[in-house]
DNA sequence: CTCCTATTGTCCTAGTTAGAATAGTTCGTG
DNA sequence: CACGAACTATTCTAACTAGGACAATAGGAG
């Protein structure tokens, strides 16, 4: 990638990429000791102080497609600690809620999750914060357009 | 993940996830039109314009562990992009190159690769892609050295 | 009410992923 | 030379991934 310095925009590809899993692999580092995957970490951080909701909307909100999302579910209600139950007035939806069990875990573990990638954090201020905040929203909004584009061009 | 105000770095990890999923997706567009995975195209950028490396180097500059990487080669050479040698002065190495086909089909689909993804960034000047660049790195070398520190504590 | 279209979740396929275990190789030290 | 530690790539397992096909359901137009 490096050996076309006419394209300045690669070198932030690159450190997009590289700095997406160094989070990863952070946040991997604590999840993997509580004998979760990251995506069922992610379910679990999702349903967290909700009610519950329909697979689709806790699709959108992780990320995890639909078809994906059937897995990690099941692992978790093999685990006990999600649960599948069928919507009355929507009988095509089916509403994904913590059970007791998934509730008690989720309220031990998520701030201790916060906890370690907090540190990494320590050394950057609130003007930072909003600057990457900011500038990433920009980028994503960039991408998002352009894709969008692509597609109804064909 | 945005119940909880008081950490406010949490917008910037979702923002973050977010700005790479578009970027991937944006990506993949162009890819699987060419028959390729990311991956796949991946190591076929890495390899383009080198003489080719070992499958520890490839595995180094993709960011794909070599576990992962050995499928991903086997599916190159069954579509004759890439070729295996042993190296002769280190037999526990193999050497990956394109052949004249990979280097044929680089040259191609390369720079229109490029083009697919530069829309994107137009509406950013050298100011902005300076910025966007550093300040990922600032966070990737704040991930890094907290997940060193805690590798270390165990 | 009935057809048409869209939505919802599941299943399927091919491919990727990390991590651990393994076999073969290299290199330094004794 | 021999031994042991480190390195290299492959293999294996469990899980995740996107995308597409599918059945069941919902909702609107006539």
């Amino acid at each position: 990638m490096t050996q076309h310095p006419k394209e300045p925009f690669l070198p932030v590809l690159r450190e997009l990429a590289r700095t997406f899993q160094a989070f990863e692999q952070l946040s991997a580092q604590h999840i993997r000791q509580l004998g979760l995957t990251p995506p069922q970490f992610d379910v679990l951080a999702t349903l967290g102080n909700t009610p519950g909701m329909t697979c689709k909307e806790l699709s959108e909100k992780t990320l995890i497609t639909k078809g994906t999302l059937t897995g990690v579910v099941d692992r978790l209600v093999d685990k006990g600690i999600v649960s599948r139950a069928p919507l009355e007035h929507d009988r095509r939806s089916v509403f994904i809620a913590l059970t007791r069990h998934g509730d008690t875990l989720f309220q031990q573990v998520f701030p201790e999750h916060i906890a370690h990638i907090k540190h990494a954090f320590k050394q950057f201020d609130a003007s930072d914060l909003d600057r990457f905040q900011l500038d990433l929203k920009r980028m994503r909004l960039a991408f998002s357009t352009t894709l969008e584009r692509h597609r109804n061009a064909l």
